[in-house]
DNA sequence: TCACCAGTGGAGGGTTCG
DNA sequence: ATCACGAACCCTCCACTG
């Protein structure tokens, strides 16, 4: 889809066509999801942190980005692709790799599938996209590059809509590229690749595989060598098995205070917990991830012997992890992810058995949890997210009043708005300056 | 007791993508 | 005078096992 975010939102908010429109994170510390065309005419493009936009582009239009709809809108694209055939596999919300292999006898070759779907998708639901039609997948999504519309400082043009690399002239498409543009050659990668004198796709195919493997590692160098000379025998797959669930959430301002990092903690937990509960799963390895006020990163994981599906369990296992990493630069990033799925365990926690918590009169702890979290799934499947949460998490407004406080899936997408957390009164801040 | 080896699984970090 | 979020995959190091 073409500034899939953007298009969304023009669809309710039509004077805004034809402006420079920016959706993304609005706060200090946010960043872009989608720029319209006349946006990127700036320089503005996706992943640019907010502040920066503002500057390349102060007269654009700056909305907060809704989530929600755009998962909403994407089902209904979604829908177009699966008339065509059941083999779609999602990338993105807003991109998708489709198989028509099987579909070519009944509905015209690839390019004619590729046109009837634009021309529907743009006629029911207003947005347009960009097809890329190829042999294999990867050069479908470079190709689908081509077919988009372009934005240069002169102003916007109108790309193809649908851009086809014929079977056998992949090689000849693909070595005139730049090796930049190839799947899995990010800034680390290609600095090291301009380090050999490797420019395009092209000078990459022409060198010796155990050369690049060497630099590159086996697995990655194999894997580069092998798309530059256009062997890519991966299938499009619809049924791809999610591996792992996790929430991470950057502060408006940076946490110093041992309790505000706790309840920070059980808020990300029981997200993660909930979702893991409606997926109907487990997880065995927990994983917390804690950036400082200096932007290092650090991950603390640990397996426990039975897959959780509770805040608590989580909570259980990643409060030790945090109290072990250095938090005296300050908080600025909280993460918990979860991994290793399995189905939850019924079993007494090693806990319950070592401290002896389970007797009739009191059950144990792990299985008045997951009653508990039963519970909660219900009242919120009711009255909605935020309807309740674990007193842990509870934060106390600036008028006093208690507010529960949960993670909202989508609603922190692109950074922290202007209401979140105020920045601590302690003067630490204030020292810095 | 030591050295070595192969395999496995966990932990931590890095890279890439949209 | 700045850097989100969610997920996948890979590499390296290390402990343990036999």
């Amino acid at each position: 889809m073409d500034a899939f975010y953007v298009a969304v939102e023009l669809r309710r908010r039509p004077e805004l066509r034809g402006r420079p429109v920016v959706v993304g994170g609005t706060g200090p510390r946010g960043v872009v999801a989608a720029a319209s065309y006349e946006a990127r005419r700036y320089g503005v493009h996706s992943a640019m942190p907010t502040a920066t936009a503002r500057r390349l582009c102060p007269h654009a239009v700056f909305l907060p980005g809704d989530h929600e709809t755009y998962a909403a809108v994407s089902a209904q694209v979604r829908a177009h692709f699966e008339a065509v055939t059941p083999l779609v596999e999602p990338l993105a919300l807003d991109e998708a790799f489709l198989d028509v292999t099987g579909a070519r006898t009944l509905l015209g070759d690839g390019v004619t599938i590729a046109h009837r779907l634009r021309d529907a998708i743009r006629e029911d639901l207003g947005l347009t996209c960009s097809v890329g039609v190829a042999t294999r997948k990867f050069i479908a999504k470079l190709a689908s590059v081509e077919a988009k519309p372009r934005a240069t400082p002169a102003g916007v043009q109108p790309g193809p809509g649908v851009f086809e690399v014929r079977p056998g002239e992949e090689l000849a498409y693909l070595h005139r590229l730049p090796v930049r543009r190839l799947w899995g050659v990010g800034p680390a990668t290609f600095a090291k690749l301009d380090r050999m004198g490797v420019r395009t796709i092209g000078d990459l195919a022409a060198l010796d595989p155990r050369v690049v493997v060497g630099a590159l590692g086996r697995a990655h160098g194999q894997h580069l060598v092998d798309l530059a000379n256009g062997r890519d025998e991966r299938a499009v797959e619809p049924d791809r098995e999610v591996k792992s669930i996790g929430h991470e959430e950057t502060f408006a301002h940076d946490l110093h205070d041992p309790d505000d990092l706790r309840r920070e903690l059980v808020r990300l937990a029981d997200a993660v917990a909930a979702r893991l509960r409606a997926a109907g799963t487990g997880a065995r390895t927990l994983t917390l991830k804690v950036r400082d006020g200096q932007f290092t990163t650090r991950t603390r994981s640990t397996t426990v012997a039975g897959a959780v599906d509770t805040a608590d369990a989580i909570v259980r296992a990643l409060a030790p992890l945090l109290d072990e990493i250095d938090r005296s630069r300050g908080v600025r990033l909280l993460g918990v992810s979860a991994s290793r799925f399995g189905p939850p365990a019924q079993q007494l926690g090693f806990d319950d058995l070592l401290t002896g918590t389970s007797s009739p009169e009191r059950p144990d702890r792990a299985a008045r949890w997951r009653e508990a979290s039963r519970a909660i799934d219900g009242v919120r499947a009711r009255f909605g997210p935020a309807a309740i949460g674990p007193a842990s998490s509870v934060a106390v407004g600036r008028d006093g009043r208690r507010r529960v406080r949960v993670v909202r899936p989508g609603a922190q997408q692109w950074g922290p708005d202007h209401a979140s957390p105020a920045p601590p009164s302690d003067g630490r801040r204030e020292g810095l300056r």
